[in-house]
DNA sequence: ATGGCTTGGTTCATATATTGAACCTATGGT
DNA sequence: ACCATAGGTTCAATATATGAACCAAGCCAT
């Protein structure tokens, strides 16, 4: 590990229950020396990264970040990350892949790739999906913030003979959900179309949106699904990072069971 | 100068007009080897500040600072910089300092700082400042944008014989503070009070404040004045790198002129 | 095609910059 | 007065960074 990756590793101790580090403390959660970590805090801030409270003399997120932070939203849009993660998911899945993103209590379309695969695709063609109805919804709900399951309420359009039509029947999805780390929509907003979706995270630490596949669903198999929920792991994780945010532990470890599924096949066969 | 300095300090070679840098490029404008700048871009990039562009193998700003910003952001809130500093330049000038930032077209007042030196001070009463009759609103006109000359022209408030009523008035005072990097109100708000103001910006490189002194005309000298526009500089620098700003090099240049005019006396006397 | 130009990336001996135990000083609590 | 902990400093030992030279790939005009 290179000096300057130990002096970067110091920043990620910093979080928002413990934004300040003293010198002793960062040693400890760092496991480094003292003289080490001092230098390594010095050349931090020399350069902006950290600084120190005057009074307390803890080492605190410095302004440089601010500058860096902002020249990043600006040379790389969140669309690009989703659509490069949705055009290899549908490469993958060879299935519609779509990303989209809670604002307020609404979840707009952000982008969306149509794999060239099969003749027959799921399209897209709404900007905004009912939070009750489609798996991307659904996900806003079970990670996304208490006022949505409001708004779903008050909007329990009936798409089709599945679409869930009272709070009981969202609460046993949304519980199904948290548990998987998958949201699922099967024909619930258009019949013959069966949505999965996996949760965003954007840099606050909130729930920022969804990756989901459309898939048609006469061709969704047990095979695909494996391979749709894989290839989802994959792709919020990279979209997620993206954007600056991490997937809660909570999730993945919920999608670490999953992942061990198919060892479990391979070694019963 | 450390390497973990040299690899922070590759950072700081993006901007908006060259976000992305290739590894010949940064070797060129980093004055640094090949390798060397390899190696501390691979350290940049496994700790996420920068990633690679796939497309162009060009290099650019990492996810990683987003989060970091926002916990920047959540930790060190703008008012304590801004309310240091003013700390500082009331100490400073024996006047009273305040901060005022820029929303839409309306300047509000941000913090305030009595010096306890006089028994007359300056008293900050209001919330929002006029924009053509105070040092803070002059210096939004001046650096902020131009939206806000209409807005100032539909409210030209006469509040003392000295205040601005044309658009030329404005005028002659815009490019005067454009020229020298300092807003002055001679009594055109409030008699009796002579307010500097010198202008702020934050991580966007937009205008977004001013810090000023408001002195009590009667003790306004120009020695006084020297004092101010010297410890304002201080201020705003202080207050824009805390920001995520920096001051544009016109500004900086202006006040360099100023700068060297004490050392002028010095040297004739 | 060919040769020259540039790009990103890699190697290895050299020596420079990093390391950490021990030490210093100040402060707060008992 | 004492101990514990804090931030900060020193210096010999050595692990780590360095950069000239090198490689492979892409581009472009001949």
């Amino acid at each position: 590990m290179s000096s300057a990756t130990k002096a970067l590793t110091l920043l990620s101790h910093f979080s928002a229950d413990c934004p300040e580090i003293g010198l002793s403390h960062m040693c400890r959660v760092a496991g480094r020396d003292k003289a080490t970590t001092y230098r390594h805090l010095q050349a931090l801030e020399a350069t902006g990264f950290v600084e120190q409270n005057p009074l307390t003399k803890q080492y605190r997120l410095g302004p440089a970040v601010l500058h860096l932070a902002h020249l990043r939203e600006v040379t790389v849009p969140r669309k690009d990350a989703a659509l490069a993660a949705a055009s290899t998911l549908a490469e993958a899945t060879g299935e519609t892949a779509h990303v989209s993103v809670l604002s307020g209590t609404t979840v707009y379309a952000l982008c969306d790739c149509l794999s060239p695969r099969h003749g027959t695709r799921a399209v897209i063609d709404i900007t905004t999906f009912p939070l009750h109805a489609t798996a991307s919804g659904l996900c806003a709900m079970a990670f996304g913030h208490d006022a949505l399951m409001e708004t779903a309420l008050e909007n329990l359009t009936g798409f089709t003979s599945a679409t869930p039509q009272s709070k009981s029947d969202l609460q046993t999805l949304i519980a199904s959900i948290r548990a998987t780390g998958f949201a699922c929509a099967d024909q619930s907003y258009e019949s013959e179309i069966q949505g999965i979706a996996a949760p965003l995270f954007d840099q606050t630490g909130r729930y920022a949106g969804a990756v989901a596949v459309a898939c048609v669903a006469s061709r969704f198999t047990r095979a695909l699904e494996q391979t749709i929920t894989s290839e989802l792991i994959i792709a919020a994780r990279a979209i997620t990072r993206s954007w600056g945010g991490t997937i809660p532990t909570p999730i993945e470890a919920a999608w670490a069971t999953l992942d061990t599924n198919p060892q479990e096949l391979d070694t019963t066969s």
